[in-house]
DNA sequence: AATATTTAGTTAGTCGGCTAACTAAAATTA
DNA sequence: TAATTTTAGTTAGCCGACTAACTAAATATT
């Protein structure tokens, strides 16, 4: 099944993502963070106070998933719920302090990650994985 | 923080396994399983009868994460488990028959995702990514 | 105005994945 | 041989992710 052919993308795939989840949730646990839940605040430091369908659609979440999601972080004071004044059916998040603490150190995580992950590659061969990735990023869309 | 930059690999790479992830556990409801269990029968499929920590180190998983898995893939009747008679510590895993038959639709699964994945990527950008994708995987190794 | 429909979130239940703490059996070592 | 250590798996508890079924509120329709 794998003689001297390119090989499967979809298992060198699989076998990335495991490996970068994997390091992804110690470096976010000495922040304090579980999977995910990483992404969910970059979206609030580009805009607070969204709806939840608005990260739904975002973060390309299940309204489900993201519900338990929020009152865990809600519960650890990362962000706060609030009902919309208007419109009573919509809740809306805001970040809280241990939220944007958090953040900043995303941020470091996100880049160590980035670099780790790029380490050895040249300029091009950054760019053109990059471009490779968009194909397939958008054959999978 | 993108901007004429090659931008970064790591959300593409997280777009990515999400959708194929989402692709894939779809097509594995067809046959029966569930995310992950595809893997763990292929492996069974290379050599049947591998104990436990055979199959930890293989597919990169956690022993108490395929401790329950497999407890569930045998009440669903897709493997057996044995206890070794010779190290009675050990349990051995061998394919039963329904879980033959969903590896056979795995296969079809497997390469339509790949298909699916690479399309309209020439030979070379798919020998140029695998490459790359190589090369990002033994930085996170 | 009363009914039906759409929209926004929640809850229950399932699965994969993890860590930590545990049992049991084999292999070392004193 | 007896005590210790290592190895193999399990169990409990947590989290992300999903589907399906649900409540509640706003909107559309009759």
């Amino acid at each position: 099944m794998n003689g001297q052919n390119p090989g499967s993308v979809s298992k060198l795939l699989v076998q990335i993502c495991k490996l970068r989840r994997n390091k992804s949730n110690t470096l976010l646990a000495t922040a304090g963070l579980h999977s995910g839940q990483d992404i969910l605040l970059y979206h609030l430091s580009v805009e607070d106070g969204q709806t939840v369908s608005a990260l739904v659609e975002k973060i390309c979440i299940q309204h489900a998933t993201i519900s338990t999601m929020i009152d865990r972080m809600e519960a650890a004071a990362l962000i706060r719920k609030e009902k919309d004044s208007l419109d009573k059916r919509v809740s809306r998040i805001y970040l809280m302090p241990k939220g944007k603490e958090a953040l900043s150190q995303v941020v470091h995580i996100w880049n160590e990650l980035e670099a780790v992950s790029l380490k050895g590659l040249t300029t091009d061969q950054h760019s053109l994985l990059a471009e490779l990735l968009q194909l397939v990023l958008k054959n999978l869309s």
